[in-house]
DNA sequence: GCCGTTTTCGGCCCGACTGTTTTCAGTCG
């Protein structure tokens, strides 16, 4: 069983425990405990067979351990099933809509026999609602159109999505004369993969003006709350954001704790708790005493830390590392020298093989891997044997016109079923630059594809397993491996592991990439661009490396395109 | 249900806003 369905299950038991008298504490408890489960870098499955004691793990005691054992020793946990036995059925589909938290999910089934989102949806438009005691005609409007933007964006959006919206409010914003300070927060400021809502900091002396002035942004559908604190809207169809006011003395605190996440703020309290201090949004304070505020860098050293990068603040060891001075110093987007993926007319790019050349070099790189598609991949027109070598031959004809900017002839050669090679191996190895990547049967069984990707990677032939993962975010999930085995067999052989910089992929994700570098595994960023503009993606690579905890050193493409041939040298 | 540098018991983050009611419960982040 995957982690993702343990977590799951802990998450519903927790739900489920909100609908019973249960303590509060105990409900988050799940809720936590789902959270480890689910951002841990190992199967607890795997960590079972090897005899790990699974209450070792943060928030997970005696008790989840042994219903985490259940699960994966039975497929199913009698806590559960007595749970869903007790709640009348639907009603934890209800508490997801947003209004709706437990109370009111059980008082609509009580009262009106409500039971799933469509029950919901019609006793609003009926208004059936404004009936019940406590609740009126304000909240039916509400739920109704929190089930449109539910539709509409399941929840989140990606990463590149929620930054264009923020870069259009910040051209506002920066307008404003009123507002002397503003900062993005929240999991966009992380660079998360997806993007819930924005949290935007302000700082203004005149806050109801300044709230009146951003209330007239264009891009604003809806006002869901305003006070003078906070400013709640939706823009842009279906993405929240919200405006939180501050003074300085405040900003850095608040930046600190609307940035997050949840769990590096958690552990960050406690280690505030342990001085008896207190932090909040407003400042680190003994008694009514303020120690820090302004900065968040004042805050941290306040509590004997380095300042964190906000990628990194994830409670996966981030913390531990800064009281120690032994942080990693992030890949930054200037290191990168080169993109070592991406495609042309030849296959499904729209560009020459001179246009994205020139592309790459006006963007300051040293050099550009050519990597289309191999036969396999029908629809994208991929290369054969002989289109390939006509291919290389142009690319190694043109680098030797370029100034500026060297060529990797390449190419994306697909890893077939049985992790055979979609090309020739001797061709293969007369290349610069051989990317493997998976294209099909993403649903082989777990031993299936961890054997395909590891006889790939023995090969001899491929210097990176491209979009390792193979997710597309929000519609196909990553594929079933042993990682380990993977990784393993990547360190051997000198593979390296592609970060897929297009912003729906993202591949692979960032708490893989901790463990692969743990493995001792090289990396490499990579745009996978299909034509010039998509080189621009870079950044989103760079954002999944530095949440991965990856410095220069691990990065492949960050070194000098002599240093590069060199480590290119076929043995 | 988890956790522990005053603890194996007694804590566990808490402030802002809405809607409905009339002093506050529920929700959210």
């Amino acid at each position: 069983m995957e982690n993702a369905q343990i977590a799951d299950v802990l998450d519903e038991i927790g739900d489920l425990l909100e609908l019973t008298d249960a303590s509060l504490f105990r409900i988050r408890a799940y809720h936590d405990a789902a959270q480890t489960v689910r951002s841990l870098p190992q199967r607890c499955e795997d960590l079972l067979a090897d005899d790990v004691d699974l209450s070792e793990l943060p928030h997970i005691g005696k008790s989840t351990a042994s219903k985490i054992d259940e699960l994966i020793h039975k497929g199913t946990c009698g806590r559960l099933l007595e749970l869903r036995r007790r709640v009348p059925s639907g009603v934890t589909t209800l508490m997801k809509v947003p209004q709706l938290g437990p109370r009111r999910a059980l008082l609509l089934h009580d009262a009106l026999g409500i039971e799933s989102i469509a029950d919901l949806k019609k006793a609003c438009e009926d208004h059936q609602l404004a009936r019940v005691r406590s609740l009126g005609n304000k909240t039916e409007q509400n739920i109704l159109r929190s089930l449109a933007t539910l539709k509409a964006t399941s929840g989140r959006m990606l990463l590149k999505a929620a930054g264009d919206h923020a870069e259009a409010l910040g051209r506002y914003l920066h307008h404003i004369d009123g507002i002397s300070r503003w900062e993005i927060a929240g999991s966009l400021r992380r660079r998360r993969e997806t993007i819930g809502d924005l949290d935007v900091l302000v700082q203004s002396a005149d806050r109801a003006a300044a709230t009146d002035r951003i209330l007239n942004y264009p891009g604003i559908e809806h006002v869901l709350s305003r006070g003078p604190e906070r400013v709640s809207v939706r823009v842009g169809g279906a993405l929240q954001v919200d405006f939180r006011f501050f003074d300085p003395p405040e900003f850095g605190a608040a930046l600190l704790y609307f940035t997050g996440s949840k769990p590096h703020n958690i552990a960050l309290r406690k280690r505030v708790q342990r001085r008896k201090w207190k932090l909040n949004e407003y400042g680190l304070f003994s008694g009514t005493r303020r120690l820090a505020g302004t900065t968040e860098a004042e805050v941290y050293a306040r509590l004997g830390l380095a300042w964190i990068p906000p990628e990194l603040r994830e409670d996966r060891g981030e913390l531990d590392a800064a009281a120690h001075g032994t942080l990693p110093k992030l890949v930054k987007l200037t290191d990168i020298r080169g993109d070592l993926h991406c495609h042309t007319k030849a296959t499904d790019g729209a560009g020459t093989i001179a246009d994205m050349a020139e592309a790459a070099r006006l963007r300051g790189y040293d050099y550009l891997a050519i990597t289309d598609h191999s036969k396999a991949v029908t629809i994208a027109n991929g290369l054969n044997e002989t289109r390939l070598k006509k291919h290389v031959e142009q690319i190694r004809k043109l680098d030797r016109s370029l100034d500026g900017i060297r060529l990797l002839a390449g190419v994306e050669v697909d890893i077939l079923k049985e992790g055979q090679l979609d090309l020739d191996k001797d061709l293969l190895s007369t290349l610069d630059w051989v990317v493997g990547s998976v294209h099909s049967h993403f649903n082989l069984d777990r031993d299936a594809m961890t054997n395909r990707l590891v006889t790939a990677v023995r090969s001899g032939v491929i210097h990176c397993l491209g979009h390792p993962g193979g997710r597309i975010i929000g519609r196909r999930d990553l594929i079933q491996v042993d990682w380990d085995k993977v990784f393993a067999a990547c360190k051997e052989h000198g593979v390296r592991i592609e970060i897929n910089a297009q912003p729906d992929r993202l591949d692979l994700p960032d708490t893989y990439c901790q463990r692969a570098k743990a493995a001792g595994v090289e990396f490499v960023i990579s745009t996978d661009a299909h034509k010039e503009s998509d080189l621009d993606y870079m950044p989103f690579g760079v954002d999944v490396a530095r949440r991965g905890w990856l410095e220069p050193g691990n990065v492949l493409n960050t070194c000098t395109a002599a240093k590069l041939r060199k480590a290119l040298k076929r043995r």
